[in-house]
DNA sequence: TGTTAAACGAGACGGTACGTCACGTCTTCGC
DNA sequence: GCGAAGACGTGACGTACCGTCTCGTTTAACA
């Protein structure tokens, strides 16, 4: 998934084992060193391959961590609890618990901030790492309509515009919360975002 | 302000302009070349300096671009547009044209990510640019109150928690809206986002 | 022979060829520049060579003017005149010419000041500049113990003496003459020298 | 002595004390550190003086240095032991003495480095240094010849020539001796050395 | 006895070179 | 032909001294 170069026909093939463990070796150096100490030296040792290895596949120390933290949010997915506010509530705890871990911590700025300039890098975020979260909140709208919870929506463009805005006021606050303010995404606090999201949203 | 050394009282003193020449290199770095790209000996240079002298004001890159992006948010003011919900899209939306500005963008990220594992940068950053932000969503709301708009909160631990929820609402939706989605927070959407907002925060 | 590394078996060798174009430089950048101006920087410049590659071959400025000095002592070789005392002055005047070169007059005393304050350095300059002189001297005496010229000595530790007395009374005086008082070890004298030290050496 | 600017007729008079305490600790940074890592900025805080009092009287590290180590040539005299053997011993012995204190074996070669690219600094070496040498020779021989042990010299040019010659093999074998053979100048290594040079002067 | 001009301490300044580090590429050899 | 090992060119790092430049403060000779 992550390599450039589209697997040659001939010669010995491709380690699959070796991309496991450089995504493996790169968490770990996260944690232990995060982003800015992180190098792709320590990290091709760590993984016990040759530097060579790593830039095959890789292009750089951008995108490795792109894919390497995209592992983590492999794990999110939207519970059913039964209303929408606790459906709300366990989706967000779960990406708290995510932003919580350091190997997450650093390198997820880290490599927004590079994406500001780097377009192509934006999109690997958004095609590995938001995409993903932005479906849990398409499909929990979906199931919130299917069970009356909110009205439907018949324009898909005005559909699109709320889609975003709720994302981006889930994942912001979170992320706020958790990067900036430097305090816990606990119970208490996600009862209280989601009571005053849920409101906001379906108040008239 | 930016300097750690107290300044003494003997030997010649610092070079006042030379704070303001690098501060202002720094920027214009950002805009060109980015944070990965921005190099001390680089801003040294577009500043006329010596890299030592920067070095004796600022322990690196990340000290450095916190003082020179704060500088932007200086200009942050509480409008008094005569309504609560107006107040808060005028200064969203001076919120929003900051973070498009480029020396803001790339570098705001970064210095965030270090800042998960540099607690002396975290102060900083918080002493220096959230604290000003903050203060404005404290002004706001007690001005609402005064006006009526919002209920008055005689509890001030419920009182810090709510403005610390609002902040990381309104803070963390902007950013996220701005840096991560790469949607520009136009009025439109600040309007959606400001009814929301408040809807949630003022029904029961 | 310069380098530490004692070459591994696997991995990229050394470039056999930055060693001459380093040790090249360095003798350029000395006749240029001098001791003191001379920068390592500046001679993997002209070797066209990365500063790291030289520092991976030498720890620093003083072995490596050592290693590129030592070069020059490579020519020296003992005449067959068929006296000692034409062997002597031919063997002088080559010294002498050597240490005329601008690349060995400041190299040369720079390094001996730093030798007086570190073991290794001085063995180095030991092992590659002085033994070599010092290898001439006892040739020298015991072809002209072959001849008849000089007495056999038997006692090998007054051998060893009168050759280190003899070696330091050449070295020393030519050294002196050439980088001290500033003028030329001509072959004027070169004779009234020789003349001097072989009556010394010969008289009851 | 050292100083440059020929001293204001009005203001504040120089120190003379600080030029005694300046000298003082360059001899004590040399013995400490040696050439290499004796800093101007060192050699001023340990005289309790300012950078700038420093620069005022030399020009820079070597002239100081020169300056240092002349004092300790201030206490060369020439012995009435007798005989010109005896006395030649005795001065080389002096000789020996001096260079084998730490802060004249680094500083003295460090400084002829330098001189050789420096006429100035050649100039001011011979003046404080070995021109002070150079007058015991010159004392030597006169007494020795009023003694009878040495034949008068009409010729005044070949009389310089000589004078120039013992004086190269006197000082250049000590300091080869001392300083590149590493090997001390003992009683017994000057006896052998007066030996061969004096036969050498005066056997037919 | 007061003026005054230079020397003084302190330390910031523009520079230059240092020696190190990580980057991303390359070259060699073994599997 | 992949992969490990590691040397390579490149370029930024942060540090250390250099020699110069302000500062405010003595301090001794002159008026």
């Amino acid at each position: 998934m992550q390599s450039r170069t589209p697997a040659s026909r001939t010669g010995r093939p491709r380690s699959a084992a070796a991309d496991a463990a450089i995504l493996a070796a790169t968490r770990q150096a996260l944690v232990e060193l995060g982003w800015s100490r992180l190098t792709l030296g320590d990290v091709a040792t760590r993984a016990g391959v040759a530097k060579t290895t790593l830039y095959r596949r890789w292009a750089g120390k951008h995108e490795l961590v792109v894919d390497a933290v995209a592992e983590l949010f492999d794990e999110l997915e939207l519970p059913d609890r039964g209303s929408l506010a606790a459906d709300i509530e366990g989706v967000v705890l779960q990406f708290a618990a995510i932003l919580d871990r350091p190997e997450a911590r650093s390198g997820l700025m880290a490599v927004v901030a590079e994406s500001t300039r780097d377009d192509a890098l934006r999109e690997r975020i958004r095609a590995s790492i938001v995409e993903r979260q932005m479906r849990l909140v398409l499909l929990g709208r979906a199931r919130a309509q299917r069970r009356g919870e909110l009205p439907p929506e018949p324009d898909p463009a005005e559909s699109a515009r709320t889609g975003d805005l709720i994302f981006d006021m889930v994942a912001g606050a979170v992320v706020h919360r958790t990067l900036v303010s430097g305090k816990p995404a606990d119970e208490e606090w996600v009862r209280s975002f989601t009571r005053v999201l849920l409101t906001g949203l379906t108040s008239p």
